[in-house]
DNA sequence: CGCGCACTATAAGTATTTCTTATATTATCG
DNA sequence: CGATAATATAAGAAATACTTATAGTGCGCG
């Protein structure tokens, strides 16, 4: 602390006291204080590397301000839900690099884009969830497409409910996460059905629950989408339609309000677009009973 | 303002002067005076959205830090750096299902991994990070890579520095974002070379950086474990050796000391395994300029 | 075009926060 | 066990942020 003071300038005391002050506002202890010299608690070194971070975001938000141009914007952050990761990252930041000076895409789970779209860390994202609880976002939607079975290779096909429920007696039932919409969502459906697989694997990527598939390891329910991002090079899976009532998925983009004029609609018909061309047709000639099912 | 005013308890003058000053201290106009109502300027849209993240983000901070508690573990979650999803996922999840009744394997950056370890929302991960700063930890290395430079096809060699930065003249350089440590370790090593590439096209997915270059929209300095982890339905890029210093990165199994036993070593040994057969054998068949310099 | 309205900006004073000085307390080392 | 070098505490000073009172400004309406 002594040092601290030293290259801010102030007396050690101020220092000891800031620190003293933030502990009891946060009620948690940065420093353990029993030895010599003083260590970080974890919590300390959690808010260390954190704090550190945001002090240096601060910084840089004076410099890039002073830089910003008219008429582009400086920064585009947008989250593409990662089953669209391989179909449209490519796309998406062709056409955003043509509207900002600097870009970023990250790929991840829809429950954290929507939460970094309400607290401003990102400016929109194409995902799972459509925000439609929520005042003041615009929705264009992408594509709706319906929830499949995926078996191994040979697989019995399951024609009813109880067919699908006996498959579990075979083979384990591997899980999207619930941290994900999509694990959400077949949790419920399945609810619904009364049918409760036993807890085993889960991943949060298309690539872990489909390889894990192909592997033999298990049977899952998924989309075609998520398939196609998957991209299994061992791809001899058996896609079949979900026994039962059908259940189905919509991706949409989702942005502020008057915030970014007529981008995110232009947006979403280039994506469209690049989308119906890169992997709905093909996934149509592939799994021909999808149909009318799967379109833009 | 005055709205802004009601909100936070205060005056509308304090508001007023508060903007006030920080324009002064910064050095450029937010609003736009001159209108009514007040008009933000392209500046003030910037510190909105950027101070607005920044403000969110302070506040997660103190949240998080009360959340870090000890707790019993129910299960085994698994962080895997997405430039190991597809080579990884399968091998790890099979290893660790026999080891918990419930797995959960979360694909994504590194710099979220190692802070859900802290807070304890994951067991263990592997990633870029070995949190060599942090006690109470113990870490596996697992393979040691290169970073090497990815051009399109056809596109001159570079085989200096000057010929390095002499690349962008051409084409952008494509980013890693810098929420990844590949990211933040490319930069910094550009930095040692003198070398400031424009900011542009940024992502923090492996395909996103890679698949840009393929389609020549410019170029880019990865590692060869994430181009494979692309793997690009296109795959015609153009790798060479990295000009100048090497620079590397390792990839490391980081678990908390005394808690899981003899597991993270064990799983160390059996990703090794399964990491050399599927991925860097097939590298070096294909590069075999990297010779030694890939090897578990 | 002038006036009224509803807002923001400024000036001066007050309240609160942060810092300093002086010194007490504590962990470590020889 | 005493000396040392650090942090913590108490009390007062300095700096910052806020309030009240009121001047100034852009817009809409008659």
């Amino acid at each position: 602390m002594a040092l601290a003071a030293k290259s801010l300038a102030m007396t050690q005391p101020a220092i000891s006291q800031a620190v003293a002050d933030l502990e009891q506002r946060i009620g948690v202890k940065l420093f353990a204080r029993s030895v010599r010299p003083l260590a970080l608690t974890p919590a300390g070194e959690l808010m260390r590397q954190r704090a550190s971070a945001l002090v240096s975001e601060a910084r840089q938000i004076a410099t890039a301000i002073r830089h910003t141009s008219r008429g582009r914007l400086a920064l585009i952050r947008a989250g593409l839900v990662d089953s669209l990761s391989r179909a449209l990252t490519g796309p998406l930041a062709s056409f955003l690099v043509t509207h900002a000076d600097h870009v970023s895409v990250q790929s991840g789970l829809t429950s954290a884009h929507a939460g970094a779209l309400l607290t401003r860390n990102l400016d929109l994202f194409i995902g799972v969830d459509d925000m439609s609880d929520v005042e003041g976002f615009d929705r264009h939607e992408i594509v709706t497409e319906p929830y499949i079975l995926v078996l191994p290779p040979r697989h019995k096909i399951p024609r009813s409910v109880a067919d699908l429920e006996a498959c579990a007696e075979k083979l384990p039932f591997i899980r999207y996460s619930a941290r994900s919409k999509t694990g959400i969502d077949i949790e419920r459906h399945l609810r619904r059905l009364n049918i409760d697989f036993p807890q085993g694997l889960e991943f949060d990527t298309p690539f872990g629950v489909s390889d894990m598939v192909a592997r033999g390891k298990g049977f899952a329910i998924t989309t075609p989408i998520c398939l196609a991002e998957a991209d299994l090079d061992n791809g001899d899976v058996r896609t079949v339609p979900l026994p039962g009532p059908t259940l189905k998925r919509t991706l949409t983009l989702v942005s502020r309000r008057h915030e970014l004029g007529t981008l995110p609609r232009d947006l979403t018909k280039a994506c469209k677009s690049s989308l119906e061309a890169s992997t709905l047709a093909p996934l149509r000639s592939a799994m021909p009973w999808l149909d009318e099912d799967l379109r833009a």
